[in-house]
DNA sequence: TGTACATCAGTGAACGCGCGTTCACTGATGTAC
DNA sequence: TGTACATCAGTGAACGCGCGTTCACTGATGTAC
């Protein structure tokens, strides 16, 4: 373990995870390139490839490590709610926000931007712990539902945080956070 | 007013608007071209700019053009059925229908792939009767709520649906109609 | 009714661009004996 | 402890690609006199 400037990286893999999701949140997820990530990093253009099959890999990487950040997002935000109903809304409220201060990041790993089958594997991995917190928070916010009737519930849930922060991160609407808390709450 | 194959095409616009919708459908908004819109109308490459300015004119075009479809077919919705409480439901119902028939179309209108200002301000003017829709239907179903709690209805309302539909439509999530109905029938 | 001419709506070649990816390579590293 | 050699992790030049857009142009159309 080396600290000197040599010609082999330590960390390629991870350092081209986190200078993409910094370029990312530069330029978007349509302008991202490969070739500018690794220019970035200071490596030549074929140096990715050591670490990730190709582009839609590395992608699958950043917003692995988008929603890893995110279902700690989640997981903080209701637990640290007073009571089960609190910590369920103050989640959706997370969740928006998260989307809010995280563009980018929040459209790659929603949008149709990565289309391998692989990558989109570890994608959907990727995504399990965060949909996970959200169980767990109506779960908690409502023990005595039958099965069916809080799988409703969790899918409406997600889908006004969800539609809320599309339609946020689009432009399509501007609310403050006292409103976004206003409109999530309407489902609790 | 001639049939003839003349030289002058009577009305290359409209003609690009609906070959540029069909080439979306099949290849998606980020590989959808000018040059292949031309190519398809078969017409020069140049020829699109005597028409639109640059290729998110056209694009706006085209969202214009599917924020046509989808204000009638959120009006419909509602006007088929029996009550208002009804009819905010099926409204709902339609909107995710219709991202579900029209992903292409849908992530177009919505998301972020118009980008330039002009192209960005004819997109919120073909936009407005959609929302005025759906603000009707939140109007007959709730007609006793003062404005505030009416506006934060209309928001919940168009995130559950919203959400919902990008949920499906970005391979998040599959339901059947009736699960669908089942979610939005949530907040009615 | 005929003609001159402005305008309109196309053509087609060319431009520069940055991209993802291929290829053959080379320097650094670690391990077996 | 020294050395041979496999493997690992990079380099750098080159490829073909389709794109949006520019440019100068030409053929068709319609209108004023």
């Amino acid at each position: 373990m080396s600290t000197s400037k040599s010609y082999h990286h330590s960390d390629l893999a991870g350092q081209l995870i986190k200078i993409g999701l910094d370029l990312l949140r530069e330029v978007g997820p349509a302008d991202l390139s490969l070739r500018a990530v690794a220019r970035r990093a200071g490596v030549s253009a074929m140096a990715p490839y050591r670490h990730f099959a190709d582009k839609d890999a590395l992608l699958a990487g950043i917003a692995g490590h988008g929603f890893d950040l995110f279902a700690k997002c989640l997981t903080d935000a209701a637990a640290r709610a007073a009571t089960p109903a609190a910590g369920l809304r103050d989640q959706g409220c997370a969740y928006v926000g998260f989307a809010i201060a995280e563009p980018a990041l929040f459209r790659l790993m929603f949008g149709p931007m990565i289309s391998s089958d692989p990558a989109q594997a570890s994608l959907a991995r990727a995504g399990a712990p965060s949909f996970m917190a959200l169980e767990r928070a109506v779960q908690a916010a409502h023990p005595t539902a039958d099965d069916a009737a809080r799988h409703i519930r969790i899918l409406a849930c997600w889908s006004v945080a969800h539609g809320l922060a599309c339609l946020i991160v689009d432009g399509k609407i501007a609310l403050s956070p006292d409103m976004i808390a206003q409109v999530i709450g309407t489902l609790s």
